[in-house]
DNA sequence: AACAGTTTTGTAATTATTACAGCAACTAAT
DNA sequence: ATTAGTTGCTGTAATAATTACAAAACTGTT
C-alpha cells in the first residue's frame, strides 16, 4: 500500500483512500482489469466507494502517466498499471488480455506520424484465440 | 460501385444495395467515418437505409476481413476499408483519425503473442493532438 | 406464382460512460 | 480550534453507442 501512494506522489498525484486503493490493484492485478472489475473488487475493503469516482480516478492516473487505457474492442476500456512499452494480445472467445512483450520497441519512435504535433500514447494491439479457448474448442 | 460489388465477391460476401453502398463509402473514403458518418452520408441515396443495417453490414464486412475496426478512443468505433497493414493516429482535440504509413511492417510478426493460437488482427495506434489543433490553439 | 432462405428494418432494451450537484474531507491561515 | 476555501467523493440522472429481436421485404429457384 506504501508503494501506490508513492507511486501516485511520484506523478504528483495527491493520494486519497481511493487512489490509492485503484492505483495499488492495478499494481498488484496484472490483469487488465475492466473499471467494473475494479469497483467491483474494492468495495468489499471501501464500502462507501462510488462508481463514479473509480471512472474519474482512472482519468486522472491516465491523465498523469501513471497507467494505461486500453480500448481493443469497442465494448470495455481496460486498465493497465504497467506503463513500460508492451503489446497486448485480445481473445475474442473469451475477452482476456494478455501483455505481450517487445523484442525493440523502436518501431514506435521510427513510424512516429508526420502531421504530429505531439504524441501522448501508442498502443499495438492484437486480436485472436487463446491457447486456452483454442483447446477448449477441440474438445 | 462495380469496385465495390467484385470487391465484396471476393471476400465471399453477397452483394445487396446496402452492402454495396457500405463498401463503396469505405473505399472511397479514406476518413475513417464512424457509423453515423456512414448512415448519414448514405441516408440521402437510400432514405429506408437502418442504422442497423449500417451495423450489421460493418460486422459483417469486418468478419469476411473486407474492412478494419478501429477502437482507439472509447467513444466510437471507427472504420476503415483500406486493409493493408499501415497503422493509425488519433487527434485527441479533434478527434480526426490518420493514416500512418509504416516503414517496416515486421514487427508485427516478430512480436506475436506466444499464447496465441490464432491471431486475426493487429492495430498500432498513436494518439496525440494533430498539427492542425496547435496551430489554431496558439492563435 | 409460390416457396425457402436471406436481408433489412424499426423499435425496444441494454449498457458503458458522463454530467452534475450536493456533501464530506482536507488544508492553511488566523 | 474555527473558519474559509479548495479538493475529492458520492449518487442519481442523463446520454449515447450498440445490440436483440421480430416482423417485413427482398432474392433466387422450382
Amino acid at each position: 500500500m506504501v508503494v501506490a501512494k508513492e507511486y501516485l506522489e511520484s506523478f504528483g498525484i495527491r493520494p486519497s483512500v481511493q487512489r490509492i486503493a485503484v492505483m495499488n490493484y492495478l499494481l498488484t492485478h496484472r490483469t487488465h482489469p475492466t473499471v467494473d472489475d475494479i469497483y467491483n473488487a474494492l468495495s468489499a475493503e471501501i464500502p462507501t466507494l462510488s462508481r463514479t469516482t473509480v471512472y474519474n480516478t482512472l482519468h486522472l492516473l491516465y491523465e498523469h502517466g501513471a497507467i494505461l487505457i486500453l480500448c481493443i474492442d469497442g465494448i470495455n476500456a481496460h486498465f493497465d498499471g504497467y506503463t513500460h512499452p508492451h503489446a497486448h494480445f485480445m481473445c475474442s472467445q473469451c475477452g482476456k488480455v494478455y501483455d505481450v512483450d517487445l523484442d525493440d520497441t523502436s518501431f514506435v519512435e521510427r513510424n512516429t506520424p508526420r502531421n504530429a504535433a505531439k504524441v501522448t500514447d501508442a498502443q499495438l494491439y492484437y486480436k485472436g484465440v487463446c491457447a486456452d479457448c483454442e483447446a477448449k474448442k477441440s474438445n
